[in-house]
DNA sequence: GCTCAACGAGAGCAGTGCTCTCTATTTAGT
DNA sequence: ACTAAATAGAGAGCACTGCTCTCGTTGAGC
C-alpha cells in the first residue's frame, strides 16, 4: 500500500467521524446543524471544516443521501425478511419498518421529508437514494401482479394521469397496470402522511395507541391495493 | 371615542402591518423570517419590533394561526359553496381549496406543515386553528351519516383504536362511528401527504399532469370512504 | 532534499435574535 | 394645567451563525 493513501485514508476517515458528530448533532440538537458546533466538538476551528466539506449544504446534502440510504435499508430488509408470498405482510412490515426508523431518528427523518430549507435544493445525488422507499413498496405490487396473487383494479383514469403514471411504470415497474400504480403511490402517501403526522406531534395527544392506529390505516390502504 | 384609544390603533395597526411585511417575507424569501429584515422594511430598528411581538417565536405563532385560519376559510368556504348534497363534490371541493391555497402560499403551508422548527413548541393557541381544515373534511362524513346518503363501513378495528376515536368522535362528531372516522382521518391524512409531495418537488418531474392527478387521488379516497 | 499541495488556526465580515440603556412622546391622574 | 407614568423608538452591544482569507506547518511525490 502505497503511503499516498494513508492521507487518503485519513481524510476519509475524517470525514465519517465529521459527519458522525453532524449526525449526533442532529438528533440532540433539532434540525438546525450548526457547522461550528460540529468543528467545537471535534476539537477543530471552524473554518478547518471546509478542508471537508465546501459548505453547510454540503455536509447537510451528505447526511441526508445516508439518512435516505438507512431508511432504505430498514424498509428494503423489512420487506426482504417477510415471506415473500405474504404480500400483505411485506406490506405491513415495510410500513411498519418505516414508521420505526422515523421515530428512531426523527431529525433525519425531518431532514428528508420536512420542509425544504429555503434556498437549498436537493442535489440530483439524492433522487435514487430518495426513491428506494416507495420503490421497494411498489415493488411488492409488481410481485404480486407478476405471479398473479394480485389482481389489479380496473379504475377509470383521466388520459393524461394513464399516460403518465403508465410512463413511470415502464421505466421502473415494466407490467404494471396504472390504476395499481396508482393506488400504490395512494399507499406511499398515506404511508409519509401518516408518520409525519405521528412525528410531528399532530395526533398523540388524542390517539393514545398510535401503534394499532398505524396498522389499522396501513391496513385500509392494503385493501385500497387490494393486497390478499 | 376617548384620546386613549388613538394609541392602541395605532398599535393595532402596527401589529398588523408587521405581520403583513413578514408575510411578503415569508413569500419571497422563504420559511427562515427575519426580524431584523422586517424591522428594515418597515424602516425601523430591529429592537423596536420586540415592543409589539415580545420574540420572533410570537410573531411566526400569529403568522401561523393567521395561517392557519387562511386555510380554514378557504375549506370550509368551498365546502359550503357546494350542493349540500353532493357529499363527493363537497370532499373535492374542500380538498382542492386546501391545495389551491397551499400553492398559492407555500411558504406559509410550509410554516403550518412542514418539519417543526427545533426548540419551537406550537403553543396551545394554534391547535383550535389547525383542526378547522381536517373538521371540515370530516364533516362531510357526518352529515353523510345523519342524512342517511353514507353507510358506514363494518371495519374491525382493534379494541384500543375504537376506544380512541369514539373518544374523538364523541367530542367532534357525535354519532359519527369509529370506522368511519378512521376511513375519514385517512383521507385527511391522504390529503397532507398529496399537497406536501405536491408542493415540496418530490414529483413534479415525472408527473406533469398533477391536477389531475390529485383529483383521482382524492376520488380513490372517498371511494375508500364510501362517498356516493 | 525540495517543492507543492493539503491541513489547521486565527482573524475578520456580514448577518442573526435578543437585551439593555437612553431619549422623546403620549397618556393618565390630580 | 402640571406632573408622573407608561410607551415608543434608537442605538450599542452580546453571543452566535456561515463563510472567506491569510498565515505557518506538515507531509507526500519527485
Amino acid at each position: 500500500m502505497p503511503a499516498s493513501s494513508i492521507r487518503a485514508r485519513v481524510r476519509a476517515e475524517m470525514i465519517d467521524e465529521i459527519k458522525a458528530v453532524a449526525r449526533r448533532h442532529l438528533a440532540t440538537d433539532g434540525a438546525d446543524l450548526s457547522l461550528r458546533a460540529v468543528a467545537r466538538d471535534m476539537g477543530m476551528v471552524s473554518s478547518a471544516i471546509y478542508r471537508y466539506f465546501p459548505s453547510r449544504d454540503d455536509l447537510l446534502t451528505a447526511l441526508i443521501i445516508e439518512a435516505y440510504h438507512a431508511l432504505g435499508d430498514a424498509v428494503e430488509t423489512a420487506d426482504a425478511t417477510a415471506d415473500r408470498a405474504d404480500l400483505r405482510g411485506r406490506w405491513h412490515a415495510a410500513c411498519r419498518a418505516a414508521r420505526a426508523w422515523a421515530l428512531a431518528h426523527p431529525a433525519e427523518y425531518a431532514l428528508l421529508y420536512g420542509s425544504p430549507v429555503p434556498g437549498y435544493a436537493a442535489p440530483v445525488d439524492t433522487v435514487l437514494p430518495a426513491q428506494r422507499p416507495p420503490l421497494t413498496l411498489i415493488g411488492i405490487l409488481r410481485d404480486g401482479v407478476a405471479d398473479g396473487r394480485l389482481t389489479p383494479p380496473d379504475d377509470d383514469l383521466p388520459a393524461p394521469v394513464r399516460a403518465d403514471l403508465a410512463e413511470i411504470a415502464a421505466g421502473l415497474f415494466p407490467g404494471l397496470p396504472a390504476p395499481l400504480l396508482a393506488r400504490g403511490m395512494a399507499g406511499w402517501t398515506q404511508l409519509f402522511g401518516l408518520i409525519s403526522f405521528d412525528l410531528f406531534g399532530r395526533l398523540d395527544p388524542v390517539l393514545p395507541h398510535r401503534d394499532a392506529y398505524f396498522d389499522h390505516q396501513t391496513a385500509l390502504m392494503a385493501d385500497l391495493i387490494g393486497l390478499p
